[in-house]
DNA sequence: TGCCAGGCCCTCTTTAGGGCCTT
């Protein structure tokens, strides 16, 4: 296991369905992992969940149950993605739902992780206030982020997640005339109230700087 | 057969309701 303390994990799920406490289960994991704002390394597996998808997950994702039928199971998959994963802190847009799954599925391999989550989702809502919505797809259009449009398969959406999060790290730098931003000062902006974040723009001092991500 | 979630955030709020976002 690698030892990933300056590293960014930006990971993706695709699933079978909303809930993994209803009984839905991962079936496509895609990672990237960033250094120092530069995409590293990629991680990407189909995984069997042991159940039919719907027409629906089939028509949303691209992913049928033929390809499924090929795939490893969940359990191996996750095994690997732990060794990528190391302990590096999370990414994801939307992260309570992929942080939903990645527990869920760890704890089907009784594993665990010690990264810390941050959600791209929250950032831009405060970042990007006047943007038409904060879906993924419509931030890429919003940031203008080159894309070729292939979302809703996990490499893809992690790897767009990915360059947002890049995209808001430059913004945030900007604006706070910082060259480095802290992961903890980015987890603390996804939770301040819209109406603070000028305010907290403008508090970063150089005390709270960490590695640069 | 048909249906199912959960966290965040705003407001016509806080003893609540509903939209957004993820598959």
């Amino acid at each position: 296991m690698q030892n990933c303390a300056d590293s960014l994990i930006v990971l993706d799920f695709e699933t079978t369905g909303l809930s993994p406490d209803m009984g839905d289960r991962a079936i496509e994991i895609g990672a990237v992992r960033l250094e120092k704002g530069e995409i590293v390394e990629r991680f990407q597996a189909l995984m069997n969940p042991g159940k039919r998808v719907s027409g629906f997950i089939e028509n949303y994702t691209g992913i049928t149950n033929k390809m499924l039928s090929k795939a490893a199971p969940c359990d191996e998959v996750m095994e690997q993605f732990t060794h990528f994963m190391g302990n590096s802190n999370l990414v994801a847009h939307n992260a309570s739902f992929d942080k939903r799954f990645l527990d869920a599925e760890l704890r089907q391999i009784a594993r665990s992780y010690d990264g810390s989550f941050a959600c791209s989702l929250l950032v831009a809502r405060r970042l990007y206030q006047h943007a038409p919505n904060h879906k993924l797809g419509s931030l890429i259009s919003y940031k203008n982020i080159p894309s070729l449009g292939g979302f809703h398969r996990a490499l893809f959406d992690s790897e767009m997640t990915a360059k947002l999060w890049i995209a808001m790290l430059e913004d945030i730098s900007q604006q706070t005339a910082q060259a480095e931003v802290p992961f903890a000062f980015i987890q603390k902006l996804s939770k301040t109230p819209k109406k603070a974040v000028g305010r907290l723009l403008s508090s970063i001092t150089s005390s709270e700087k960490v590695a640069p991500l």
